[in-house]
DNA sequence: CCAAAAGTGTTCCGTCTACACCCATGG
DNA sequence: CCATGGGTGTAGACGGAACACTTTTGG
């Protein structure tokens, strides 16, 4: 605090956390009604304020912790929003980061006591001021990267069906996948582990649970799906 | 300014400008050594604080303009920045963009009032705080997308040889193209079109010059190469 | 016994890759 | 006339896409 940029004004800075889970087939956004104003009572993501004391991705985990009771949860930051008067209030600069979380670990009662709902993203309503352009750009991020990035498994609970994988890809990418091609390419995946354990929940017959080795994927770093 | 927020603290926004050009068969970054204190003399981006009445991207093509005297650039945003004590004055949150020109539209005479140099991105010298890491996340960037948008362009003149365009490729990606094959892509790409012109100036022959269509990209934005 | 989800291979086609020689011209 | 960069085609390998039936078992 020295005062090396004092001719030059300041102005405040936020996060913003697009929450991303995967339910019922769906991907899903965690959303709430603003509780302050501006913009009481609007649809909107779950945001704060960037503490002197912290950076940027502090901030951003520090909102998620607030928001959901879980911490290393995977996030990348989405970008900066700047426009003058994106924010009805004051002049507000905002970063938007995107987490990936499984909706099992998220404790309903801490959801309900926020006031948040997960929302399909293809029922998105009108948020707050530029928030849906944040999420535009979340899952354009996320369209690009799955098939790059083992992303999907943060989706998913540690053990997982290969239908269950499926059906995120499915579900982030828009479009419908052949099953066979697609279990055809996990198989030439040594880092995807097929356990010992079968799911009994969703079948009848069973299916065999996998599960994404995390030790294996740093040592072979490249992936394509 | 209706005090909204008044709890909170601000603090310092600046852009940061990833200035690329290409010269020589390199790809090369605008650097200069930094005017004021703290870091005076050090490598660094050309950058300058966002002011009150400017979005980011304003801010970033004021910055852009007064370094080049060239507006309309491509210009994408590469990242905040945010750790606490990234800048060793005080703290300021960064935002960095990335700009594609033609060096030969950069008057020199300019260039050097602004004391800067275009480096070859292989011999960059340790810059100004968190400099080189921005530089780095717009490279990654640059390479993922130069496949998938029609970048490589902006990087050269209104018209071009297919040699230059694939010395473009080459000098992104960090690899050797067979020129065979480039060139076989490129025709099958009816936006490049080739123009009547020829270039006499690289070789005795002289090769045919190519122009990049925008209004035929428009009506077909899908793209690989 | 039947509904519902799991699991499994082959063929075909298009795309990418490797590769070497002739052409035109200025000096 | 020769050095320099421009320009061209083909064959083989590889990877992605299309496609249908059998298995298991709870109810």
């Amino acid at each position: 605090m020295t005062g090396f940029y004092g001719e030059h004004s300041k102005v405040f800075v936020s996060v913003d956390c697009i929450v991303f889970g995967f339910d019922n087939d769906k991907l899903k956004l965690l959303i709430g009604r603003r509780q302050m104003d501006p913009g009481r009572g609007e649809w909107s993501l779950y945001g704060g304020f960037v503490r002197e004391d912290e950076s940027l991705v502090e901030a951003a985990n520090r909102v998620l912790f607030s928001l959901t009771g879980l911490e290393n949860l995977y996030m990348k930051q989405v970008g900066a929003f700047g426009a003058i008067d994106r924010d009805p209030g004051e002049r507000v600069i905002t970063v938007a980061y995107c987490a990936l979380i499984n909706v099992n670990d998220y404790d309903d009662r801490l959801r309900v006591e926020h006031g948040v709902e997960w929302v399909s993203i293809d029922e998105l309503p009108k948020l707050y001021s530029d928030h849906n352009e944040m999420v535009r750009k979340a899952v354009t991020l996320l369209r690009r990267r799955i098939s790059t990035e083992p992303l999907s498994f943060n989706l998913l609970p540690e053990l997982f069906t290969l239908t269950q994988l499926q059906h995120v890809y499915e579900a982030i990418l828009g479009e419908q996948i052949d099953k066979r091609n697609f279990r055809k390419r996990i198989k030439a995946i040594d880092f995807i582990e097929k356990t010992e354990y079968i799911d009994k929940l969703t079948s009848k017959r069973g299916a065999s649970l996998y599960r994404f080795n995390k030790e294996m994927f740093a040592n072979e770093p490249s992936f394509k799906l």
